[in-house]
DNA sequence: ACCTGAACACCGTTCAAGT
DNA sequence: ACCTGAACACCGTTCAAGT
């Protein structure tokens, strides 16, 4: 099964994997329905075989970005785990240009998975809290780690074209900053909630 | 002063309010050149005398959304503040149509004024806070703040086609949400930061 | 100081028709 | 199953010229 059924046309797969290389090679605003049909060399009507629209292309590519998983294996600790799927979705959102744009544009529409809210909250959830606070909780990193990273990509293009000054200090004033803003949301939890949680080491306790 | 100097066309800031009323009115998406030109009974062209492109005109748009200050007499206490200007910040983007997205994608270019982060700041700094502190806490907010509002607007619009439950909860989830967020980040706040606090200011600030 | 007229170089999307 | 050809209904922006 998954049948290849590749005769000589394009999948919806190829298209997609174009549109990330023009997203990553040359910035969301040149990302149109035209180039990425020229590059399939194929006129902009085929793509819409495809795709009913360019959002839900986009509502794609924002899946496939944040979907990349990377992290090592899980820390028993919550909040280490918390940071460890923070900078996850961090290194996620940097691995490609305007990654952050596209995933925020995505969700101001309501579209796209919740793969990356899912995987924050599972995080917070071994802290044990109840489930509208790991829900809010993780809303709120994640309303922070998309703002802050599309800061970050931003001011990385805008570096780039005549930086007069690109030397040591930006990158380590961005991580720091995010690493800022990520613990102060932890302990934020801690301080208001850890009466929840056993004094013991790592023990299975969970929301669901 | 201030010279009037009103002959017959318009001005700068005509092309503003009518701009804020279509925003408001039809939504960002419908705010194009052509038809804020058609508004003010004018060729599109005649616009880029006032602006030097449509980006320039949806910063000042931004600003001000941001700039309208509404809140009562300061609280001494600092993360009262901090709470009553996120609150503030809040109601100045639920004031127009699609608010948030507007000040969010201003903010993505680098351009409109820093006065949201800075009213933050200063609410913060009132905590004895070093400027660093400061700054990244009020970035934090801010962006907490945006992407909340954004989330919240984008639901306003898409229950109002074709809803079938506008009841009761809604706006009050929202706004729980809200404040869930806000007083998280207080704590975070508090309860790293608590021992800082300088001693002539104000008086000793206390938690919960 | 403020605007017109006309054009340029694009967009996303639809749809009948082809293979 | 996958695409072409051609059109529709738009965009933002420039620029010489007008008053």
């Amino acid at each position: 099964m998954t049948p290849p059924a590749r005769g000589r046309g394009h999948s919806r797969d190829d298209v997609v994997r174009a549109a990330l290389q023009i997203l990553d090679e040359y910035g969301l605003p040149e990302l149109t329905m035209r180039r990425l049909a020229s590059a399939l060399q194929v006129q902009p009507s085929a793509l819409y075989w495809h795709f009913p629209n360019k959002q839900s292309i986009l509502a794609e590519l924002s899946d496939r970005i944040v979907s990349r998983d990377s992290h090592g294996q899980a820390d028993p600790e919550w909040s280490m785990r918390v940071r460890a799927e923070a900078s996850a979705l961090r290194d996620a959102l940097l691995t490609y240009r305007d990654g952050a744009e596209v995933v925020l544009s995505t969700l101001a529409l309501g579209l796209g998975s919740t793969v990356a809210h899912d995987r924050l909250a599972s995080a917070i959830a071994v802290g044990g809290f109840d489930d509208n606070t790991v829900d809010q909780a993780a809303t709120t990193l994640l309303h922070f780690v998309l703002g802050h990273v599309s800061r970050e990509q931003q001011r990385m293009q805008f570096d780039s074209l005549g930086a007069v000054d690109s030397s040591s200090g930006e990158q380590q004033t961005s991580a720091t900053g995010f690493t800022f803003g990520v613990d102060l949301l932890v302990s934020g939890l801690q301080s208001r909630y850890q009466h929840r949680s056993e004094p013991g080491v790592s023990e299975p306790e969970q929301a669901i």
